[in-house]
DNA sequence: ACCATATACTTGATTAGTACAGTATATGTG
DNA sequence: CACATATACTGTACTAATCAAGTATATGGT
């Protein structure tokens, strides 16, 4: 293998693996908590966020989405109560997304799931090598 | 981060990492050939098999997708002659799908490309970093 | 102040995937 | 051999994402 081929692999490992990893994620946190790991990864940005509110298009570009995309998403989280809509007096176009208290409780019950169900599915890396692999994900 | 967090981060940063790098090979793979990620990882398991043929349950199997799912894939890479279908004497069931000339040609120039974008996108990361990479991506 | 351009968001049309049910064929057991 | 069960695939209905166009608001240059 050449040189480049081994980026391309990187790429083609990440890939494959990021889909298995997803859908199991996203089936347990379906099946308990009624949200899949797109909606966990809004609450995690919400709350890493000063005041736990964000524009829409700031979410869209934490989760390499488009903003309409976030539009859809979000209609059935506000309607379920984990995130409400604020205005942005500044900024008229803007309207804000906030964590209910309702999303911050489904949220760190949601991350026990999301940390337990991680830890079974990557049971082959042991925690010095979890390390480094997230050293070299984030390095991304 | 208690220790469970750890294995979560990667999952998190899995999913987010891996979208970021899809979306832009799905765009030059995409915009240069025609085909997108999942497409060529068809190809790249065909080209991998022996006689260069397999079932569609099991390309389904080796992308994480659904049998259905490649069926509807596969329609327009039959129709653009990347692959073609032949039918199993041993088994009426199966329809295998056996990659073409011309979607050995064009998997060829995928290749080429998809290693140099993937180079690109993975410039942060140093040889020695990519093996290590690689290696614990493949232990997943 | 005016107007051209840029930004934030939403909506309509399309695309790509899934789940589930249906069809055809194969396999294993009494 | 017969029949229940399993497997491979396809078709229908649905869901989730995108793009491109539309609306509203903000910003910058003259």
């Amino acid at each position: 293998m050449n040189v480049e081929g081994k980026y391309g692999a990187i790429s083609k490992s990440l890939w494959l693996k990021s889909a298995v990893i997803s859908k199991h994620l996203d089936n347990s946190l379906g099946a308990i908590h009624g949200i899949g790991l797109a909606e966990y990864m809004v609450l995690l940005n919400l709350m890493k966020a000063p005041n736990h509110a964000l524009r829409r298009i700031d979410i869209a570009e934490a989760l390499a989405r488009t903003a309409s995309g976030i539009t859809r998403m979000l209609m059935p989280m506000e309607k379920i109560g984990l995130v409400s809509k604020e205005t942005n007096e500044r900024d008229a176009r803007v309207s804000l997304v906030k964590i209910t208290p309702a999303g911050e409780e489904l949220f760190r019950n949601a991350t026990v799931t999301l940390d337990a169900k991680s830890q079974s599915l990557l049971r082959n890396i042991d925690r010095e090598s979890a390390d480094k692999l997230l050293a070299l994900l984030q390095s991304i």
